[in-house]
RNA sequence: GUAGUCGUAGCUCAGUUGGUUAGAGCAUUAGAUUGUGGUUCUAAGGGUCGGGGGUUCGAGCCCCCUCGAUUACCCCA
């Protein structure tokens, strides 16, 4: 075997990172858990027709299938090829593959509540936050294997979830220091509303994925594309028109209204965004017409968040509502809204920010030097002690040179050393040095539980 | 899935028109320093030049294939 490797697109976490990482689910799933949301895990694998047909061919093909085991039984040899010639012409099969990884959250929760709607206790709200994996070719920001974590509330068609979901972003950036998110608000029947009005409610899926586009390719290309996608010159117009709304969020609304009011589905789009924008207190919402979202099973209030301008993250974030998810799973009407916060570009975002606190690093907060056998038959009551008092420490392995001990409590970012040796023990003193400042002194080895090692 | 760029030590990179035993800095290890680190000095270890095939007297360099990274498209977090 030759140098080991990992599979395309996967990372490993070292230490740091990890801790950087939990430090922003941390304060995500406590503000989840802030607003009454439970913890919900699923398996990596899922039944293949769960998934499949979900997300639209490309999503098909995106999805990881595992292979069945056995395959090589020589019972079976004559199946197995017959199913492989089906695989071979692009279907898949149970029996060549009816395992696959799970490629996000929401589907798996919508065949959990399927699958337990008698006994949930409805609105049920749950958060997730698990890898997903992805067939998708690699890119910066973007991996085969990522985390996602979410929050859906389903059995209820409040708009108070919508706005308590906008509450949870605000309160989750503001805690993570990314205080000029953006969050943008839109509705899909305003969409449905436009549509209608260019006289091609069909068309409506053609033109939300258009102008979906249009901070990235700008007016110009995006008339080019409805023109391809078979729109009139009339009907894109039109769309200009739309597309051409801004202003403040009041502004925004009476244009929106003029323009597709008298559409009822687009009426009440504008009425459901106006109710969730007067209710929430968050400076950072937006409406945004242009805004779209590409998975279609999104019905009413769709939301994008971004990220501070200054970082060209894009997306760190999204969500909208749904109003039937459990269908697919054969139990009709329950209605949901979810949110989700994309913790890698998250992490990214942190990290050009530098905005981690110092403190993460901080694991071992003191190592008692190893002086010598005898030495450290001393210290270990006392650092056992320690931990009793929730003090994290450890006691170098084995008796060296100083240096080496002082340069490994520096590489671990450990900020205290603590040195017993002979002097000491006589004393009853432990000499306790302050490795960032430089600074020592003695304590006396029943206080060292008292002292503070941060 | 399509196209471009790239791949030399753990990391960042040199390496001339193809020419002997492939180099540097940082990092690592040991010593100068037997109870006080971060500085300095000395020495050492570490590379089948991503992998495979081809052209050539001779390939890190040229050609083909393959794997991986990266960028754009598609799509998306």
């Amino acid at each position: 075997m030759g140098k080991p490797s990992l599979p395309q697109g996967t990372r490993d976490f070292g230490p740091d990172v990890v801790r950087k990482r939990n430090y922003i689910l941390n304060i995500i799933k406590s503000v989840f858990e802030l607003y009454g949301f439970q913890p919900l895990e699923t398996p990596a694998l899922e039944n293949l027709d769960t998934l499949m047909g979900k997300y639209g061919d490309e999503g098909d093909k995106l999805i990881f299938k595992i292979l069945n085991n056995g395959l090589d039984n020589p019972v079976k040899e004559k199946q197995v090829r017959e199913d492989f010639e089906k695989v071979l012409s692009g279907k898949s099969t149970n029996g060549i593959t009816e395992r696959a990884l799970k490629y996000d959250l929401t589907i798996p929760f919508a065949r959990y509540v399927a699958m337990n709607h008698n006994t949930l206790n409805f609105p049920f709200k749950r958060y997730q936050v698990q890898p997903v994996w992805r067939a998708d070719r690699p890119q910066r920001g973007r991996y085969r294997e990522f985390y996602q974590c979410d929050a859906d509330v389903v059995g209820s068609k409040s708009l108070l979830n919508e706005v308590e979901l906008i509450s949870i972003y605000q309160e989750v950036f503001i805690k993570l220091g990314l205080i000029n998110y953006e969050l943008r608000i839109n509705h899909r029947q305003i969409l449905a509303g436009l549509a209608e009005i260019c006289g091609g409610a069909d068309k409506m899926m053609d033109i939300t994925i258009a102008i979906d586009k249009l901070d990235k390719i700008g007016l110009e290309k995006v008339k080019e594309e409805l023109i391809n996608r078979g729109l009139t010159g009339e009907q894109t117009a039109i769309i200009e028109n739309y597309l051409g709304i801004s202003g403040d969020n009041n502004n925004i609304l009476s244009n929106l209204f003029s323009l597709i009011g008298q559409t009822a589905t687009g009426k009440k789009g504008i009425e459901e965004i106006k109710h969730v924008v007067e209710h929430s207190s968050s400076a950072s919402l937006i409406i945004d017409p242009t805004l779209a979202r590409g998975l279609n099973y999104y019905t009413g209030i769709i939301f994008e968040a971004k990220a501070p301008a200054e970082v060209k993250m894009g997306s760190i974030g999204g969500g909208g509502r749904y109003d039937d998810l459990t269908g697919l799973f054969g139990v009709a009407g329950i209605p949901g809204v979810g949110i989700s916060f994309g913790v890698d570009r998250i992490y990214d975002v942190m990290e050009e920010l530098k905005l981690f606190p110092d403190d993460v690093f901080i694991s071992t907060q003191a190592l008692f030097f190893n002086l010598s056998e005898k030495e450290s038959k001393i210290a270990f009551p006392l650092m056992q002690e320690m931990r009793q008092h929730n003090i994290r420490c450890e006691l170098y392995h084995e008796a060296a040179k100083f240096d080496k001990q002082f340069k490994y409590a520096e590489k671990k970012n450990i900020p205290f050393v603590i040195i017993i040796g002979e002097k000491e023990i006589a004393a009853k003193k432990a000499v306790v040095k302050d490795i960032r400042k430089g600074e020592q002194r003695e304590i006396d080895f029943d206080e060292l539980i008292h002292s503070i090692f941060n």
